[in-house]
DNA sequence: CTCTTGATTCTCT
DNA sequence: GAGAATCAAGAGA
């Protein structure tokens, strides 16, 4: 259950972007009671090319130059809400997209916000976890630690397994992105292990 | 100011 | 697999 685990504090994102996307798998998001548990994470921070914060701080990422711990919110592609989580205490400008949740509380509020009844499809996107999680501009900037939002650490070790990051152009080749092993509810699935041996 | 490009998803072919 | 929906940054004139 959600109250199993500790609750993340700010001091909980002040590590580097990578470390930190690594760390919220298997963590549980909810807003407003409605989430579930995080499998898919992607790094992003200002030495990053593909990063919104790589010019530097501007209106709309001014969030990832602030305080660790709070989210950073946009709109993609002139349609769908994306949800970061800031990190690095130092205002560096790094945060971390969440991509994809496995859904396991208020199921039916994701159905109706979606129009799907597929739970496999609710949040297995960062455009459909803002869907599913009614994410607007509204949450730019909010602290993650009080209300509506509750974040919650992975009650026990998980498997993580790594890749390229999706639907960029620059530094395409970065692996950066974090997900759930075995998981069903990623957005995409993951590049399977280089064999050494045939 | 105009032009291009997205940290995407859905629908139709 | 291709195209649309839809808008805010960022780059350049």
């Amino acid at each position: 259950m959600a109250t199993t685990s500790r609750r993340l504090r700010p001091k909980d994102f002040e590590g580097d972007a990578p470390v930190v996307a690594r760390a919220l798998i298997g963590a549980i998001v909810l807003i407003d009671g409605v989430g579930g548990r995080i499998v898919e994470t992607e790094a992003y921070d200002r030495e990053d090319p593909a990063s919104h914060s790589h010019s530097g701080p501007t209106p709309r990422n001014q969030a990832m130059f602030g305080p660790p711990g709070r989210a950073y919110v946009y709109r993609s592609y002139g349609i769908h809400w994306c949800m970061n989580f800031v990190c690095r205490e130092d205002g560096h400008g790094a945060g971390v997209l969440i991509r994809a949740v496995e859904p396991l509380y208020g199921i039916d509020r994701m159905i109706a916000r979606r129009g799907l009844e597929d739970v496999r499809l609710l949040c297995s996107g960062p455009g459909r976890v803002g869907q599913a999680l009614a994410v607007t501009h509204a949450f730019n900037g909010m602290r993650l630690d009080q209300a509506p939002f509750e974040v919650r650490a992975a009650s026990e070790d998980v498997e993580v397994v790594v890749g390229p990051r999706i639907g960029i152009s620059k530094a395409a080749d970065v692996p950066w992105r974090f997900g759930l092993a075995g998981s069903r509810f990623v957005s995409r699935p993951f590049p399977k292990p280089v064999s050494l041996r045939a």
